[in-house]
DNA sequence: ATAATAAAAGATAATTTTGTCTTTTATTAA
DNA sequence: TTAATAAAAGACAAAATTATCTTTTATTAT
C-alpha cells in the first residue's frame, strides 16, 4: 500500500473535520469515526497526532473539539508527512541503502520520477478542495 | 513503503540466484542471506514462496539449491505478485471501498495513472537486465 | 541401502501496526 | 467554585509483519 490504514484515516478524518469547520462547527472524534467508518479509539489517537503536528488543532471542554484553521493552506502532503514521514518519496524500491541518483538501483530512472510526481501531487491538493468536492456529493467518506 | 520488506528481499534475492544461475550455479538460502543481507531464516521462507509460485525453481539434496530457468521471461511484476499481491496497484489511497473511474475519491485523477505506470514499469523489467546490470558492477544488493 | 546435503515445513518469538479501554487534564457554563 | 464536557494521555490487547530456530522430507552420491 501506499500509505498506512492510519494516514488513510487521517486523510478522511480532516476532511471532515475542514467540512464541519466550514460550517462553523466542531466535531468530536465519535462523530468523525463514525463519518469516516474508523474505530473511535484509535481515531482519537489519530487526530491527537495531527493535532499535535499542527495539523488540525483541538479545544478541550464543553463546545470543545477538532477544527481545521484554514483549510486553503492545509495540503495532502502535510497530513502524510505529520502521520507516516516521507520515506515514501526518499526510501529505495528494493530497499538499497547506496541507491541514489549517483549509484542508482536498478529500478532507480523508472521509479524516482513517479516518486517525484506523486509527492508534488500530495502538494497540490488542499484539503480545501476535498471538502468542496465532498460537498458536491462526489465521494463517500467511508 | 511501495513494497514489503519481504518483497525487496524477494527482489533483491531473484537477482543474485540468477545471477548465479548465469554461471551455471545454484545456490542456498545461507550465501543468499549473505549476498544481498537478510536475515538467513526469513530468506529461507520467502525463497520457499517464490519457489512454491513457480517465480524461481528449487532442488533438494546435495548440488540442490535454488535458481532461475528464464530470467529473460522473469519480470519484477511476477516477484511482487507472488509476494505482495497487486493491491498497491489498484486500492485508494485514501482507502475508500467505494472509489472507482465511475465514483472516484478526490485524488482518483491524479493517482491512478501514476500507479498504472508503476505497473507498466515494474511489467517491463526483467530480472535479466537486473543481472546485467549487477555483473557490471552498477550497484551492489544490500 | 546409506550417509550427506539442502530445501521444506512447522513452531516460536520479536516488532510494528492497528485497535480498545480507562484515567487525567483542560475548558466552559452555570 | 462546581459540575459537565471533551480532548489528551497512558495502559493494554489483537493482528500482521518480520525474524529465528528446529525438525522433516527429498535428493544425490557413494
Amino acid at each position: 500500500m501506499l500509505l498506512s490504514k492510519s494516514c488513510e484515516y487521517a486523510i478522511r478524518a480532516a476532511v471532515y473535520i475542514a467540512y464541519k469547520s466550514h460550517k462553523n462547527q466542531r466535531t468530536g472524534m465519535i462523530e468523525v469515526a463514525e463519518a469516516i467508518g474508523s474505530p473511535i479509539h484509535f481515531t482519537g489517537k489519530i487526530l491527537q497526532a495531527m493535532a499535535r503536528r499542527k495539523v488540525i488543532s483541538s479545544n478541550k471542554g464543553p463546545h470543545g473539539g477538532f477544527y481545521v484553521k484554514d483549510d486553503r493552506s492545509l495540503f495532502l502532503i502535510d497530513i502524510i508527512r505529520a502521520i507516516d514521514g516521507c520515506e515514501l518519496f526518499s526510501a529505495c524500491v528494493m530497499g538499497l541503502q547506496t541507491c541514489s541518483d549517483l549509484k542508482p538501483c536498478p529500478m532507480h530512472a523508472q521509479i524516482k520520477p513517479l516518486k517525484d510526481q506523486l509527492l508534488i501531487e500530495f502538494g497540490k491538493k488542499s484539503v480545501n478542495e476535498m471538502v468542496y468536492e465532498y460537498e458536491q456529493n462526489r465521494y463517500f467518506l467511508k
